[in-house]
DNA sequence: TCCTACTTACTTATCGGTAAGTAAGTATAT
DNA sequence: ATATACTTACTTACCGATAAGTAAGTAGGA
């Protein structure tokens, strides 16, 4: 682990905080700078703008992202294949929760703040999904399928089970459970999602 | 129809948009007073701040909501019922799609821009789902669940899959696929959906 | 006349972004 | 070896725009 940071990559890596904690939109760039002890300025020193310190933290994730998941499915076996595209998919949100907050933004924002460049890379998952449930298909193991349903299913489900700690807490609050008791740690809703979308999709 | 909404009414109706178009922050009460023809400070008189303008919108809509899914899940057979309350879920989100936007905006955003009186009407929702959850699995139909979880799946595929319309233009764009062929509409997304969580829940 | 439903004109605060300047380091010519 | 020219990585001070919110005044109906 590095121990000292570049200026430019501390000013990325508390945006990303920042942006995931706030949205675009309510992050400051002032607050940025002053958590990493300098002036305003100079991140536009480093960022052409505030877009472009978005898009480089952004980018950066889904590319990582995008270039694991094709590494990872390369098994022969669909079934096997599409757990370990979800499970890839899944330990990548929990060790980046910065890039799944705000991705579950992006995706109830239309996607309208996210560049170019990372809807490629996005695409390129999906990409690879699809190529995962077409084998599946041809070998007489998966149903026909709507891909982009099925990464939305997957996406939408672990980056919001990530994202709403506090709500449900305040669920449980109001039904008066124990939270404790049924709120499951986030390796086991990956599991138990990969295995229900297994479930539904085989003939 | 009513073809005379008071300002009151009209106010809630073009704040419905704006919120669920642009999120909250990025909702200015100036534009929206000057579609309802009015001035911002007569919002001011209507409402106590942007606050309770956006309570009001959001309340509604969790009330009806709720109410409508506790009316109509009454059927004895728990595979019957799940599937009228996903499609209860969904048809609502496709009559309401100001409402669907913001839903999944608040759940990207942990709801924290979420009054304690909408958690509440939720926690019905997510009251009745358990209910329908716990009569399956007493009777052997269903297996042992977190319904959070399920409720973030039905959920969160249906309101990003409403809400990202552009995206998955874009998406398509990158693979060089027809948009028309693949994409389908949204009834058929919910009737799909329901058809693979029942498959997905059954012992 | 007085309440309802506003309008006009304003304050305060904060934001993204820019202009201009500077300390510290570096490459190069002499 | 050292003076010169130049770059890197910032800082201070500020601007224009826009937002939420407020104080005070007013038109019109009961």
């Amino acid at each position: 682990m590095n121990k000292k940071l570049s200026k430019k990559e501390m000013i990325i890596a508390i945006a990303g905080e920042y942006f995931s904690k706030y949205g675009y939109d309510a992050t400051s760039l002032e607050a940025i700078a002053k958590v990493c002890d300098i002036s305003k300025p100079a991140i536009y020193y480093h960022f052409k703008d505030k877009a472009a310190l978005y898009e480089t933290v952004l980018l950066k994730r889904f590319s990582e992202l995008s270039k694991i998941i094709e590494q990872n499915t390369i098994l022969e076996n669909p079934k096997e294949n599409l757990t370990v595209y979800i499970q890839t998919f899944g330990n990548y949100l929990i060790e980046a929760p910065c890039f799944s907050a705000i991705f579950a933004r992006e995706i109830a924002n239309d996607a309208k703040s996210m560049p170019d460049s990372c809807v490629i890379e996005l695409s390129k998952t999906l990409q690879s999904l699809t190529s995962i449930l077409e084998s599946g298909k041809k070998k007489g193991i998966f149903e026909c399928e709507n891909p982009f349903m099925i990464q939305m299913m997957v996406v939408t489900t672990l980056t919001s089970y990530i994202s709403t700690k506090m709500l449900r807490k305040r669920v449980f609050n109001v039904l008066g459970e124990s939270d404790k008791a049924i709120d499951p740690n986030i390796e086991d809703v990956i599991e138990n999602l990969s295995k229900k979308i297994i479930k539904a999709l085989t003939c």
